[in-house]
DNA sequence: ACTTAATCGAGACGGTACGTCCAGTCTTGTG
DNA sequence: CACAAGACTGGACGTACCGTCTCGATTAAGT
């Protein structure tokens, strides 16, 4: 098991750590991330930059692992229904992309992924993934609350359980990082419940009506569309 | 009215301008945002450096004129039926995301403008409103069709029409540009119509008020619910 | 004898001319030749950058010539004796070396000139040859008058006489022109006398090569000293 | 006291500086100053350009330290004779003279020095002050061979000194930088000659009715000055 | 009066160097 | 070994000037 990589010499710091991040943060707040340098996070945190790099192998390391903690925030306190929940999330997130250390970097960090794999990684696993299970999560106890359906069985059916959340997933964050960091306009309650609705609404059963490719909902013409609304079956 | 702004003196070459703009674009595609350098840019579009800094103050805003004009490729081609339109849009807004010099540049723009209030209005006249006039397009379009009922009268009216474009218009953009960009995963044709089902349907009308066992948080009863800025379904 | 080169089309602007050579002066005591730019004199002169060029082909030229007319100010009036024109000479030289312009110009146009063959030979004419044309005029009149005995007959005596020429053009002009540049001192009223003794006393006729009690290095029993490019002495 | 001025970093790398000096000076002799600059400088040496600055504040201060070295090889030998002494230095300065990076720049740096008062002081000592010694060496070295009278006593006699030695200086180096700088002509054996005759018997105590300040050979009531005159002596 | 041709002001253009700033590495001495 | 301090390479930044080049708009001088 290989044991401790290292175990004679001088331990490192564990203060400097926290000092670099919490330096790192303010930094990223006040500048920016293309404003941040290595030299400025090390002046603040009151270590030389040489201890910078014996811990993370450049800027982008850095500030993503400053960036993560951030997301280590995001809960989803049960708040009893799954209409609540969505709400709450929707809203905490918003509440998290308006932080101006979180808004400075996110798009940052992502941009400079479109480059960088390694980048991607530390991306997906840090901060999609840890958000992705929200969604997980909020499902797995809407189910357990009898507000969805279970899933199907076998692998098909957690295939497409897969692909729901996914896809919820990416309707909820994109509308909120879009809102909050491209359009540039607040997330009111307002805003949070009327996608909530949306969201809910669109992701209940469709009647399905045999041999419709995935069924146009829209169509008013279809008699079954009202029982389908009925079907409160949505799934997410 | 108005006049020439500028009479006097030898005339910006036309052709510069284009030369450099395609050599930005060209830059961008190989070497992304963080790594493109004016200088290089100059090489390639046989200008020099002063050029570019004699149109453009600084390599942001190059680069978001670079880029916007990726924006006007965005067209809304009547394809028949709401359905068709809005998938048309998705996959076609995906596809320019997908290429490699929106995929470097977008998100580090959108970085950037977290900083620069000018930058900002860059992107919302450039990017944001171009695309944002295609929701409502769409949504005209739909209306003429019989697929959605016209606005309510009055500037009440008026009012939520646009609050239902916005939030529509962030619901596909942040879906899209979340999976692409941070999710980091293709967007398939079933991607787009699983999209494109959801946001029907949840724009749907909403069902019969009772009965409904999926929860609406939004009690009908409380009074100060139905007040406010709800009212977010069933139009778009 | 070519005749006009050009009489068709609008006459240059005479006044142009003036105001550029004032601008560029008062450029250069204003900013010093370095920092002096060819832009700024156009400016100050109320005209195109276009029109400087079309009368000097580059910066130096301009300088020179702007700088060149301060020296036909030097003249040698009369003064009734050698020592008097001699200490008379020495002041005025120094008087326009003292001027900002003179101080800030003279020596950068030399240096410039260490390596363009062009320049040196403007320099030649515009200004040494003009300053040595005063040693001769005065050399003359003392001639007349009897403080000098007159030119030897025959090229030999010419050469001779050139020679004599070019070093008390050296020693008066290089003295006052290090002792304010180099040296960074004023040049005094006792100052030029100390120095027209030295120079006159120098240049008489060696004493009686006997008795004298100051030693004269310039050992007669030399036989290889008296064959040589000697004969400094004793004439100008 | 003042302890070492810097103790804790990374020292400054020696070789860099020499490696830096010598570059400039090679680029001096190729370039002249006007065509010199930093970043071939720091390609010749081999070494950042950053280097450069950390060391010298601009262009001038580099070469300025560059050049002032080469003054550092005047020395004054004893030659057993005044004259000796006084051509040899004749001599080897205009040796020095010729010399191309030091005609490049010399001059460069006196010009640019009438506008930088540090830069005047930089000169004085790196170059003024060192030639200066040598006037002093030599006329001590003179009086102690019974060539030249001791100074008078007394702080007059030690003022008059200083004046001599300053109008000594004055006339020897300026008569060698005009004629190789601004005459443009080489300083030959036979031209050192005659500048040391014409200074020596220049410098001889005049017949001097004793009592006079420093001796006003100009008095017009000195009954001799009558015969000096007549004395086909001295002449411009 | 009408042409003609060079001038003029204005300012864009290609180049080149400047002096600054940062990333990331290396080299000291101290704990 | 870790650490602070700071020098080091390499390379882009944005600015400033030079000397050239277009423009359109004036002017004389010659017809």
């Amino acid at each position: 098991m290989a044991g401790s990589p290292r175990r004679t010499g001088r331990p490192r710091s564990a203060a400097a750590d926290r000092a670099i991040l919490d330096a790192t943060r303010s930094a990223l707040v006040e500048l920016g991330w293309g404003r941040l340098t290595m030299g400025d996070v090390a002046v603040r945190a009151k270590v030389a930059k040489t201890t910078l790099y014996r811990r993370w192998a450049n800027k982008n390391d850095l500030v993503v692992d400053a960036v993560a903690v951030l997301f280590d925030n995001l809960r989803l306190p049960d708040r009893g229904s799954l209409r609540a929940d969505v709400e709450g999330v929707v809203l905490s997130f918003a509440e998290l992309l308006e932080r101006p250390e979180t808004k400075a970097s996110l798009m940052a960090v992502v941009a400079e992924a479109t480059r960088d794999e390694a980048l991607r990684g530390r991306i997906r696993t840090a901060i999609v993934d840890r958000q992705k299970h929200l969604v997980v999560e909020g499902r797995r106890r809407a189910q357990a609350r009898g507000e969805l359906p279970a899933d199907p069985p076998g692998p098909a059916g957690a295939a497409e359980a897969a692909r729901t959340v996914d896809l919820v997933f990416d309707v909820i964050a994109g509308a909120v990082v879009h809102r909050c960091l491209v359009s540039a306009e607040r997330v009111t309650p307002g805003w949070a419940r009327a996608l909530t609705t949306l969201l809910l609404q669109g992701l209940a059963a469709p009647p399905a009506p045999a041999g419709d490719r995935t069924a146009d909902p829209a169509d008013p013409a279809d008699p079954a569309d009202g029982e389908r609304d009925q079907k409160p079956a949505g799934s997410v």
